[in-house]
DNA sequence: CTATCGCGTCCATTTACTTGACGCGATACT
DNA sequence: AGTATCGCGTCAAGTAAATGGACGCGATAG
């Protein structure tokens, strides 16, 4: 039942898995749902039908007053597998209205609540322009929203990796007006105008090259049986988590989880994971960007003499 | 060259989107690509490129010295359109491994780095049985992943939706046990084992039925300059943003945000933003909580008696 | 300067899919 | 009752999509 024929036209498995799709979700589906998603006649959708019947016997029977076929008790996905995260993902997209319904394959939405304050959808363009620099190795020049709204005047970056934590989209580059490395929010950059080839190494930002061992812990503040539990849930072993991580990447990491914060300040609860390492990972973050800067320094008056 | 022709059947129009998608993401592609991704043959291939060329010439041009289709600057997305959020969030998706890139569409993955300490992968069963339990209203029994690691002999729920907040999926549920209303981590719940019709009412899950309005601002201990930018970015009309609620959703929300922290105890930069009825906001959830236990409670000696 | 590779295009053939027509069982209408 | 309707399944004939095979062309590698 877990396999689902290789040997089909490319086509014909997508349907296969739309059948498979709705029988998860549904639990039922309609000869007229699959003609009406694929634009297909009803005699190819029967056909589609009995081919999976074929495929999956035990999955689905026809119910005649239901006007539909339903899933069975025994049902096993035999197409979308594993995949059904990749559900779940379209889930919070539809409610952050980053995407359609039309272009999911839900039937009704499940009743499922999506709590976030939001962000504004990526433009595009901007993407792709970005991309490009960073494959490219270009500078170009972004019109940036600054935070009161109004769009500032043209600033130059040389992006060279795009990064995403806590829901948010940032490129890392080089900044002309600063000379060091910094981090846009991909969100926030509304326009980009020009491109030219990037003047700087993008290897000389440390604190992106570099990685730290970020050393976690349950807060020992909570009791012994909570802190366990909270090494469990983090796949811990012998009561730390190491997760390697690069310097200018561990900011939002720590601001995520509060990891930033002295302990002691916040209740317990409210800081279930400490850092144990905070100082070193603090330090080896200024200290990789002043060498960064230092190296940009350098390699200006080199490049001037 | 915005709307890319209605009149295709089904998988060719897909083919496009390929197209498409690849000269955007990647600036490039191949017959050999077009053929691969959709076991097509090459002629066939070549027929769609044809296609893709009457649709929107502008968009690419053949290289013989790359030996691949180029995108040219004057490239607009003619299929893919206003759904790259999309595609980013299979980005995330790859980098937790909730996702395999062969079931994306993307040759070489941008330079994405995803910062997150991760999570369980959802089991697929479970889903299907919880989604299952919502829609017919029943209660099961299920395996929950006590956090000490052990999986707990069977709990009674009956769950009735499903709610997404930082990266996690709750299923709120009334549970037999407390004989209350409480969210349960799905990617926790190990087993689902049977079901029976559901025996109470999930609309007496007055926390979770009762909306409020968050009332929120930036932190006044901001420079007025920095608010200014708070309120802007999240799209605040008259310096407040009014986010309408569920009353137990309300707790991931200002969980995530710092909201539940008393003002003065993190610094400013640490809490953005501010709850302006917080304690409205707790008062109510408490209250609704003590509501829907006495009702619960009633419910039962009635049904008793 | 020949071998190789990827593209484009001609052809005949196979397969997928459509349009059209008909019967069957379950529900809804009068 | 009877009859209209709807969704399913299927047979048959026609069309569009896709394949396998063959050939020439330009660019690159040895």
């Amino acid at each position: 039942m877990e396999n689902g024929g290789e040997r089909l036209r490319w086509g014909v498995r997508r349907r296969l898995e739309f059948i498979d799709f709705r029988l998860f979700w549904d639990g039922r589906f309609n000869r007229s749902d699959l003609s009406a998603a694929f634009a297909i006649s009803a005699q190819q959708a029967s056909a589609d039908i009995a081919q999976y019947e074929k495929i999956a016997s035990a999955n689905l029977r026809y119910d005649r007053t239901e006007k539909a076929y339903i899933r069975t008790e025994a049902f096993a996905p035999a197409f979308i597998g594993e995949t059904i995260e990749r559900y779940l993902l379209q889930l919070v997209a539809i409610e952050n209205r980053w995407m359609r319904p039309e272009d999911t394959w839900f039937d009704a939405i499940p009743p499922v609540e999506v709590i976030t304050l939001g962000r504004r959808p990526t433009d595009p363009t901007v993407l792709l322009r970005v991309l490009d620099a960073i494959g490219k190795r270009q500078e170009i020049d972004i019109g940036y929203a600054s935070l009161t709204g109004s769009v500032q005047p043209s600033r130059t970056i040389a992006p060279h990796a795009l990064a995403h934590s806590a829901g948010r989209w940032y490129v890392r580059s080089w900044s002309k007006d600063h000379d060091d490395f910094r981090d846009y929010n991909l969100n926030r950059i509304a326009t980009v105008s020009d491109h030219r080839p990037a003047t700087i190494d993008p290897t000389l930002d440390f604190e992106w090259v570099h990685k730290i061992n970020l050393d976690i812990r349950p807060n020992p503040e909570l009791s012994t049986e909570r802190q366990a539990a909270v090494a469990a849930e983090h796949g811990m072993t012998d009561g730390r988590l190491l997760r390697p991580c690069r310097l200018s990447l561990s900011f939002y990491l720590m601001s995520e989880y509060n990891l930033d914060v002295e302990p002691g300040v916040l209740k317990p609860e409210k800081q279930q994971i400490v850092l144990e390492n905070r100082d070193e990972v603090t330090q080896a973050r200024a200290l990789s960007r002043q060498m960064s800067i230092e190296a940009l320094a350098r390699a200006a008056s080199a490049a001037s003499s």
